[in-house]
DNA sequence: CCCGTGTATTGACAACTGTCGATATAGCTC
DNA sequence: GAGCTATATCGACAGTTGTCAATACACGGG
């Protein structure tokens, strides 16, 4: 594995190697319509809404989570194939 | 997710969430008996010793490589399904 | 045009992480 | 046991990360 590739998987697990982040996850894809926005978030997690917000962003960043804003509401929902991608680099290696 | 499994989670994807760990990893399963020894290692990572020895033990602790001693050599190798356990996490999520 | 509300950004701080040099430990060979 | 070699541990340091309080921004309703 080249360098520059391994740097490029190591910050998308970096991403999920949280466990807020993790929680973060599960919550939105376990969600009603596969999506949830901030203010959901905040109370399951118990932490600040800046933190929250902070957390989704950097899974955004990532690639993970779409972000998609609706008013005054911003809904998270996970990216298609995304995590599956990731998976698929991990059953790989051995 | 409870929080617990969330932080159990975490602490296997942090140690996998690093380039050159990554580098380590995918090293080892390439080489010739599934297993290498620091002295291999080393060198394709440019890194002093200390630091692949520190990176090893994390991989260790975090149930990802097995470490064998054989004399004054160490020899590390992956743990047969543990990847794969994490591969089917991120599979689950979605 | 305000006001209220949901979200994002900023600044600060403690905690953690990756790296290195120096040193310690363990095991082989003579 | 002495010396050599492979590996592990320690101490220190810069850089990163997670969290919060404060603040800014964006949007809808009156």
């Amino acid at each position: 594995m080249t360098a520059s590739r391994a740097e490029d998987l190591s910050r998308q697990f970096k991403a999920i190697a949280d466990p807020n982040r993790l929680r973060l996850i599960s919550l939105i894809s376990s969600s009603a319509a596969n999506e949830a926005c901030v203010c959901d978030l905040t109370e399951p997690l118990d932490l600040g809404q800046p933190t929250v917000s902070h957390h989704l962003k950097i899974l955004v960043d990532a690639g993970i989570l779409h972000r998609e804003k609706r008013g005054v509401w911003a809904y998270f929902s996970l990216v298609p194939g995304a995590l599956d991608s990731l998976a698929g680099v991990l059953t790989e290696a051995q």
